[in-house]
DNA sequence: CTTGACAAAATCGTATACGATTATACAATT
DNA sequence: AATTGTATAATCGTATACGATTTTGTCAAG
């Protein structure tokens, strides 16, 4: 999938031109099409997509504060790089938010929105593309938010899990977590299902806990990992 | 304090343009001087500051990112609206974050730490003016959290806060409600003190409630508010 | 081989200009 | 009076152009 492609692709009612480049980049960088550290040069883009560089600016703005690039006045965007510590952080800031958007959501989660959830479920085992599967875990989790109806932290939770998914990549790659992973999914729904809280909290939890140390055992058993 | 002085007065190391007009923009609105839904016009803005409208843009950008503007495609920048409701969701959001924020500096919380923390708290008493007044606010709440160590966190939590103290703004412009505000810090910086973590926690999620609740409760009382 | 100086190329940042879109005023119509 | 249509003005959005900054390449000095 090229950065033209998801650019075409891209189309919101309401979306202005560097909002659709902001969402193709955003695939671009998710989807592994760039590599950590790799400057995105604003000619470069402009030109693949037919615009002049102050829409592309304008998106690299937005992808800025959404943690996804970083800008280096007069020297241009990078993507973001990649520092495993943070992902530590990222992990601790998502086990708060989202707990507090799955307790939300609990007492209004209705039989259509578990059988959402399942079906992504199954979708997920037959997925192989790391990059598909990480859309479909954000959508698994985002279905069970959804009924908590706080689109701001549901909006925050997005853009923290976006960024946690970036390392998650890596170790996907390398590893088959999607077994233990999708065991956890289905305990998680499950606790849902029954509406035990407790359950479902310790779970939610563990889950993202788990994914954590799972990156943390990942760098320290190869340390050249180059992230 | 005029546009023009805020712009002067901002200068970082490493700052672009674009992030001196954002933090003007920025001051600017938390200031009040541009009312909830004024509209942003990119000309006057950039006519004001010297510029050209591509670094104003390029700020309104950021402060889109940051929900403190809002960008309607082809008719331009307003100040982000202000509805009770998204203020409530907020203060959930500033609970769970803020809570882990002093659950993880509590043990690293310096002397030095409490001693600012109490300056500030003596500035916060002897200060009238509402828009300083929430600039210590948050001030005195980041010299908890900074120890902690997390600065994706307590950027999260700066940002949840400074959108928060739109709501307060306007409810401080009627109520005191800076006694009972200040007992609650003073009690908070007692816990932490002391060491004693349940305590100091238990005590700023009352806090932000109380807060919510006060904004809540001024809504009802007086429904024709203009927010 | 390394370092420093300098020129050339690449890239960024933004002022200017102009077409596109939206808002406003006001006349014509129902 | 309300509604529709149209001309005008205001404003937005961005392509272009160009100065400013940084990077790269080259070569001479140490």
């Amino acid at each position: 999938m090229t950065l033209e492609q998801l650019f075409a692709t891209a189309q919101f009612r309401n979306a202005s031109t560097p909002e659709l480049v902001a969402h193709a980049l955003r695939e671009a960088i998710l989807g592994g099409l760039y590599a950590p550290g790799q400057p995105l040069r604003q000619d470069t883009i402009a030109a693949a997509l037919g615009l002049s560089k102050i829409p592309v600016r304008e998106a690299l703005r937005r992808l800025e504060a959404e943690g996804l690039v970083v800008l280096h006045p007069n020297r241009g965007a990078v993507v973001a790089p990649l520092v495993p510590q943070e992902a530590q952080e990222i992990a601790e800031i998502r086990i708060a938010l989202e707990t507090l958007a799955l307790r939300l959501a609990l007492p209004h989660l209705a039989p259509r929105d578990l059988r959402v959830a399942t079906g992504i479920l199954d979708d997920l085992d037959a997925e192989n593309d790391v990059t598909r599967w990480g859309a479909l875990n954000r959508d698994f989790h985002q279905t069970l938010y959804t009924p908590a109806n706080r689109p701001q932290l549901l909006a925050l939770i997005s853009a923290q899990h976006r960024r946690f998914d970036r390392y998650m990549r890596v170790v996907l790659a390398s590893m088959r977590h999607q077994v233990d992973s999708q065991a956890e999914h289905r305990a998680l729904l499950e606790a849902c299902r029954a509406g035990d809280e407790a359950t479902a909290i310790a779970i939610l939890e563990r889950h993202i806990a788990t994914a954590a140390a799972l990156l943390a055992e990942h760098v320290r058993s190869d340390p050249t990992v180059v992230f």
